[in-house]
DNA sequence: CAGTGGTCTAGACCACGGT
DNA sequence: CCGTGGTCTAGACCACTGT
């Protein structure tokens, strides 16, 4: 009679949620081996793709541990997994209420030094695109930038203008790059930094390097040192 | 008559690569719009399901931006995304081939300071546990702790004896958070941070800063600061 | 070997949001 | 309105890996 009631799909978001209550809940405490999917998909009354999907999207967060055989365990020592968007520089003044400027300082074409290329993963004394400048916020230094751009990999770059276009806006436009790494950490501002940035020698720098690929070439190593005072924030 | 030579899947794996590098070889460039879900899986000759997955793994990157009705676009400002491995301390400084020490520096339980209250949500004067210590690889000072846990969200932990087991183990096995977020700054060390870590005063200190609730109540606040020269990597 | 997750398929319905 | 992405289903085969 009450054959109608159940016609509401569940959907992947909703077995993600009651999955994660079932951990926060310690019905399934840290370690322990859940229910393999075709079960769960059983008692959701679903199909197991659903199961699948919302279980895949939760161990992409680091919280749940899933191996062929050996089924899906809740993380013992859960290595979370933050997610950290990268905004262009242009875009994350402008969302901070400022107005952007960018200042080419130096532009040179020449060998790289060993320690650049060694880190852009080139051989040593590999012409490079070296080119240092400043972003700005009202006029405010906001970010120097040191980059390094692989003239092989992406030779329009040599005919651009860059004091008027960003080498990053160029590459973002001209570039799309499919692999690369990005690290980050402080340092303390030299005495070169402090006057380009206009704050004290000895300042604590918020820094990002970021190399980018495509596909095994080397595009553009960039080292990115944020003014004093800058914070990165992200969900969880 | 060679019937059985389209016998093979195509994966979505292989229709990401190759979307990606339609993107790379810019048969698709910045700012235009691809082909439909549907006519793709015609192309391919696949089901509509797995370009659709395809297509949703490139944009959780950035590099796609989709919308129902409006289609799928390459990205124009790709405000590119990477993850970040947050890793439970222990682990990061076995990773580097440390042996891994924990000393509880102090222990207080009071009304915390207005500011604290405030970023994590609380009213001002919450009774809070306020706990620091240092992590140490092979006895030298590694990370600096100034944690504050909420007792109401995590009562258990007003009972453990927190010299022998870190805070941080503890509730990641006893709280599993549902949400929070995290901020990355660089500070300069002051003269107790600078002792503590066993640095020069005014080093440049790597600092993250995790929230973490379950549900809308906040469970714990924790600054780390990081002995100098401290980097996180992460893949693009 | 056999259990489990990983994936593909073909089809269907629906929510959103440009036009 | 109606095209597009988002999702669910039921079934199938396969890849990996612990036992």
């Amino acid at each position: 009679m009450q054959s109608d009631a159940d016609r509401a799909p569940i959907t992947w978001q909703a077995i993600r949620a009651e999955v994660l209550r079932r951990i926060q809940a310690r019905d399934w405490p840290p370690g322990a081996q859940i229910p393999n999917e075709a079960d769960l998909a059983r008692d959701f009354g679903c199909a197991r793709s659903t199961v699948s999907r919302a279980l895949r999207e939760i161990a992409a967060t680091g919280l749940l541990e899933r191996r062929r055989k050996a089924g899906t365990r809740v993380a013992l020592n859960p290595a979370r997994r933050a997610t950290l968007d990268i905004p262009v520089l242009r875009d994350e003044v402008a969302a901070r209420g400022g107005s952007y400027g960018y200042a080419l300082i130096a532009r040179s074409l020449g060998a790289g030094p060993p320690e650049i290329c060694a880190r852009m993963g080139l051989p040593p004394g590999a012409r490079l695109l070296h080119l240092r400048a400043l972003h700005l916020s009202d006029g405010a230094p906001y970010v120097f930038e040191d980059r390094w751009v692989n003239p092989d990999a992406a030779p329009g770059i040599l005919s651009v203008d860059l004091a008027q276009t960003s080498a990053n806006a160029w590459l973002v436009q001209n570039m799309p790059y499919t692999g690369g790494s990005l690290t980050l950490s402080a340092q303390s501002a030299g005495g070169e930094l402090a006057g380009l940035l206009n704050c004290a020698p000895g300042a604590a720098i918020f820094t990002m390097e970021r190399i980018t690929r495509v596909g095994d070439i080397p595009i553009t190593l960039v080292v990115q040192s944020h003014a004093p005072g800058h914070r990165v924030t992200t969900g969880l």
